[in-house]
DNA sequence: TCACCGACGTGTTACGTATAACTAGGTCCT
DNA sequence: AGGACCTAGTTATACGTAACACGTCGGTGA
């Protein structure tokens, strides 16, 4: 009579053992030192393998009242950005045991615009990226452990942080150094507390050098958009020789419009991006742009989320970035 | 006496509307009709609002035997193509209520080389790409339905395929069109079926072409790696007039490497590519490139595994791809 | 009158695991 | 000899949910 199709329970390994089931689980869970001799461990670790015994994590789940599982909410995965962010939480995860589940945030998702709902996963914590504004309110709502990323650190909450704020200066020492002093800033159209430092940044800076100017136009983060946005910008007769991007996605968009109006970067005008996003290399001249390392990022929110789990305190200092100077800048005209 | 501070249960909701634990599982799971009064049940939905319900996965997983939950395993996420793929299984998986869970194959994720331990989660099914390599056997000893991504089909269990194929046929076709003869295909270095096709159907095609040419050269899936790569084999003395690469980074690596050599493209070279990354219209020329539709490759796997899990036969046709013509090719010199 | 029925629920159980509490036999010290 | 203590386990229970099998009560047709 052919068993029904199920997988094994810890009851099944305990019967091929010839021990009780909760031996099984303390040899498993490596909880039997002084409880269970080491020929009975062997016994029931050798039974275990035999039948391909894997422990139901729903069980487990259940009894613990906790998942080892954690929710990481970032706006789409449209660049390599987040699923950089994505794998260095996913790494220190996984050396603590935890899993971590993703939720792109509803655009690249559909209808559940809940993501405690779309992410089917019984949830220990949540980090979310400040960037992922529709599915924010969900989350605070909830009382699960939340760590932001790049978000205002006046708000309440944990916050890791990248130190844009340093990048943006590092930009402008670097652009003023070679004697530019005609700005666009092109911002990106998303409404993020990470936007909002680098426009403030960027215009604090230049407030204090005489004879500076500073103009402002804004894109949603595509190299399609950015084109558009930056050409409209540059046609306009005031004198630019420097564009601040906040992305390199608009930086390489500010290329084609340069090529299309008959600009030469660098010659005739100098562009920096931020990220370093692989396409900052891909494209000609090779852009000057601010490292941001994703994957450190993710890992530093990771850890951070870890430690409040543990009710400890998280170690917040920003993390450090740095100006990749390259051939898209140079000394001004 | 202040109550622990811990999540209510549907036992807690039911306490609150004075009903017995089972009604309020049948409200909410939405099977009372004709069994609880609509009085009631409003009642019962109006306490879990206001306690906040919300009901314990962990629990209902063990109680029904089954996840909702499934696990996408593809290689490391660097570019767009599987963040796409994730973007469209995790669509098709919101609409019927199920999750997607993660596993970038392990170079990404560190020591835990157990897909199933990495993904702390209780699973449904798999689909997993073949590029995916280390992780497959792994998951092919275990009995959890699975669908491969761009497998031979050859091979035992539920295949999807994008038509790789053709897309070689329709660069093939392009690039003869416009005179070239003598080819270099630049492929990539990862043991997967779906690169071994685009290297056998190349060279079918320009087989049956009198006086034709192929040459081959290999590298790693990066700019970096490709820009070597190509620069030796451009450097040899025989005549290539049209470099096919296996994907769009490739071709991004080409157009350094002829630049260094003194080569426009594509004047002197012509080149494509293949995937239709942003990377694609953002260097210049724009890249000619076969287009593929990760998004929807990644809602026809999820749709198969679907199709699997209940029971049915998962229609299985390869999807198509289309070249797009840009400015990376141009009639033979 | 009475057997029956539908409407509206409730009591109880099982899912598989981890662990607290207990037991039985042997050893050792005093 | 007798308690203290260790070894090597076992028994029993709870986690929160879904759903099966019952119960009760008023009405109704014969």
């Amino acid at each position: 009579m052919p068993r029904a199709r199920t997988r094994p329970t810890s009851r099944d390994v305990a019967r091929e053992a010839g021990v009780s089931q909760a031996a099984v689980s303390l040899v498993l869970g490596d909880k039997w030192r002084g409880r269970v001799s080491e020929a009975t461990a062997e016994r029931v670790r050798e039974a275990a393998r035999t039948l391909g015994y894997r422990p139901n994590l729903a069980a487990r789940n259940l009894r613990l009242g906790r998942t080892r599982t954690v929710l990481l909410v970032v706006p789409a995965l449209t660049t390599e950005f987040f699923a950089g962010v994505y794998t260095g939480a996913a790494r220190v995860a996984s050396r603590h045991g935890f899993g971590v589940v993703l939720y792109p945030s509803p655009e690249g998702i559909g209808p559940a615009r809940d993501p405690f709902a779309s992410a089917q996963a019984a949830l220990d914590g949540v980090i979310a990226s400040s960037m992922a504004a529709e599915a924010l309110s969900a989350i605070r709502g909830d009382q699960l452990p939340l760590v932001m990323l790049d978000s205002d650190p006046g708000a309440d909450g944990v916050t890791v942080n990248l130190d844009i704020a340093d990048g943006v200066r590092q930009v402008a020492e670097h652009l003023l150094g070679l004697g530019h002093r005609h700005f666009l800033h092109l911002g990106a159209d998303v409404p993020s507390w990470t936007f909002e430092v680098r426009a403030r940044e960027l215009e604090a800076r230049l407030r204090r050098v005489p004879g500076a100017s500073l103009r402002t136009a804004r894109s949603p983060i595509s190299i399609k958009g950015a084109e558009a946005a930056a050409e409209a910008a540059l046609t306009s007769r005031d004198r630019v020789t420097a564009v601040v991007c906040d992305d390199d996605q608009l930086a390489a968009g500010t290329y084609k419009a340069a090529r299309r109006l008959g600009l030469r970067v660098p010659a005739d005008l100098s562009v920096t991006g931020m990220d370093d996003l692989a396409l900052a290399t891909a494209i000609d001249p090779e852009l000057t742009t601010v490292r941001l390392d994703a994957e450190l990022f993710g890992e530093r929110g990771m850890q951070a989320l870890l430690a409040v789990l543990n009710g400890e305190q998280p170690s917040g200092t920003g993390i450090p970035v740095h100006l990749e100077v390259r051939g898209s800048t140079t000394r001004v005209p």
